[in-house]
DNA sequence: GAGCTTATGTTCTCACCTAGAACATAACAA
DNA sequence: TTGTTATGTTCTAGGTGAGAACATAAGCTC
């Protein structure tokens, strides 16, 4: 319990709560409505910005005065402030971005790469070329499960737990990283469909589910770093064996390999995603069989839904990847045998269910809170001001 | 966000902590141990101590002097410092103890109940016997959910979403509840078999299964405060009907329904419970089909805890009612069907699957822990100091 | 048993923080 | 032009923990 509170770390304490407001606000704000935000004087609220605007993370513009009142400042992340930078690494590309205090995304390069360990130093490469000296931490989203939070396991390329240290070590900036998919359900939790809730969670379909449980607005993790394989418990009785080992796993009937599957596609990482949209698109054009592969991936989909809803209780439930596409052609379907899944007594106020508004941008705004939320803590403002 | 800091505040905080610590030790520490631990000079943990003392929240003892160096005092719950009351609420029996600061239970009263709601008044009654103005906040474990807190449905009694509020309402002392299912793994994360764990799993197997998941300490209660049916997730491919309204469920093989049904005796709650423990002493003894039976009903556990594993990566799981017999004679077959359940790459490091330490203490003391939850806060504090 | 060592308690000063009141200021409104 | 309103600014006061210096009470050594 090493969390030592002094006046000093009063300050700071104060000071970071006033980032984080800005930083998590959906519309900028004013000084004087930040003190009554935080419930502070308006005196205190000009010592933290002022101090905050000379170690250059807050800037004060004039804000339009609309109302009576002496004029205020609205607060503005600083233009020279700190950046963070995030790194969404996906199958076959790559796209680095930069992020600024209340989120807004720049986009400064994409490539692809080759599959090999050698990408990460074409995305150093690509770092480098945009490095500033306003660089503080840049956040990284991979697939595949990283135990241990250092050990990178992506098995449709072929990467048996690499040693994370050896990718991203001597030479890299202050780095994070973690899971795509959780990546995912972090940016909905912050800044999309989950924004606000307790308890929520996410979940992104591929060729297999990834999720996450939200709490508070966090990602869980696990003991080692490994939550969030929903899609390995076995909740729509399959008979099949799954790759990971295991029988039964509710992703063989949901995700881009049950429809690939049905239709004779070779199943497995890295090959059938056109496939799967095919029978999607042709789902959606009327053919029958098509539909009905639909039918089961988006039925099987609703039961484990309801399943989970029993054991965690969350209020919200949001999809990314082909779960987009199942709620926009199978809503009713997926809400239906969510409910047959719910316990009686729950039927009454089942979890909502929606599309994830991140779309394709949930795993880099997800590296991106994670890097911030590395800035934005007691000990990094310590250094700084 | 209203949790204002100021210079009050803060002492406030750091007494919070203080106090927390206190409770939380396993073994009692003395001030200048104290002053280390939080980080906060001796100077500053005498002028904290002080004050908990004029409070009559701590109390200073003399410390046997084993080493060298000045004597200093032990830091022990003040003896007429606030207590919590905590009450089990079970099918017919409940009991009442007081609580003090660090944990330590005294049992005051137990009693039968006739099954109707009267029975919280006789526990008011008894609550009122042994009430003095130590008499902080009163906790409640009571079996069944609890929807938003306040809608308390348990089936075993015929109870249908009874008002909490008509329960426990005027002329109590100020209370808390929840579930006994969850405050027995709460115990556990507090003071027993899940200690000190940032996330774990906690199971009481009785006719069903319920359970929690602990993080950092805490029990999740979900959006509406009914997370935890885990056993109504159907992780066994049963191909039967449950009571809850759901094909399948894990708690059709698992506990003690599971058992009884497999010798035709009547399933449900309330009854069948001496069946379910003759099974086991059967199987104890050698009885063919009663050790099948409990073969089966642990094989099922295993591989439910492991498909829970997959998704959300405890570091241990506990076990409480039914599962310390079922850890006690058939710890392989648990442990080997959960590893089947686990993804290949997981089963390295499978989580420690134990018996909970708290045994039928289990909803007593997470009863008292949610009750000191309350007084340990900075408001109860502000009010109190 | 005297003197040394060690750990802790106690006292005092200092730097820091936020609250609150009083006053100043810059817009809008009548 | 004058009043109203919301905010900025300044100053004082009360409270908090850090740190240094000193005091104290034990054990340890010779």
């Amino acid at each position: 319990m090493p969390q030592t509170m002094t006046s000093a770390d009063l300050r700071i304490h104060n000071q970071a709560r006033l980032l984080r407001a800005v930083h998590d606000a959906a519309e900028p704000f004013t000084r004087a409505e930040a003190a009554r935000l935080l419930g502070i004087g308006r005196n205190t609220a000009a010592a933290l910005v002022g101090e905050l605007e000379q170690a250059r993370l807050l800037h004060e513009v004039p804000a339009e005065s609309g109302a009576r009142g002496r004029p205020t400042t609205m607060l503005v992340p600083h233009p020279e402030g700190p950046l963070a930078f995030a790194v969404d690494f996906r199958e076959d590309t790559w796209t680095l971005a930069s992020v600024e205090l209340g989120g807004a995304i720049t986009e400064l390069e994409d490539g692809e790469h080759d599959r090999t360990p050698k990408a990460f130093a074409d995305i150093r490469a690509a770092v480098a070329r945009h490095e500033t000296g306003r660089l503080a931490v840049l956040g990284f989203a991979t697939s595949g499960p990283i135990r241990d939070g250092h050990r990178l396991h992506i098995s449709h390329l072929g990467w048996d737990e690499v040693e994370v240290r050896d990718l991203i070590g001597d030479g890299w900036p202050a780095t994070v990283i973690d899971n795509d998919a959780r990546l995912a359900g972090l940016a909905e939790a912050r800044r999309g469909a989950l924004r606000g809730l307790g308890t929520a969670m996410h979940f992104h379909i591929d060729f297999d589910i990834g999720g996450t449980l939200l709490l508070g607005g966090d990602a869980q993790r696990g003991a080692h770093h490994i939550a969030g394989e929903f899609g390995h418990m076995p909740l729509t009785g399959s008979a099949l064996e799954c790759m990971c080992g295991v029988r039964g796993c509710w992703s063989l009937d949901v995700g881009a390999n049950a429809l690939v599957r049905r239709f004779g596609g070779e199943t497995g990482y890295g090959t059938g995603r056109e496939l799967a949209q095919e029978v999607l698109r042709r789902a959606e054009a009327g053919d029958a069989e098509a539909g009905e592969a639909v039918d089961a991936n988006a039925a099987a989909l609703g039961r484990g839904l309801g399943a989970l809803a029993n054991a965690l209780d969350p209020e919200a439930i949001s999809l990314s990847g082909l779960g987009v596409d199942l709620i926009r052609l199978r809503r009713g379907l997926i809400e239906e045998n969510c409910a047959a899944s719910l316990m009686a007594f729950r039927r009454d106020e089942p979890p909502r269910i929606a599309a994830g508004t991140m779309g394709e941008a949930g795993p880099l705004t997800g590296a991106a809170e994670i890097a911030w939320d590395a800035i934005l803590t007691p000990v990094w403002l310590r250094e700084r001001l």
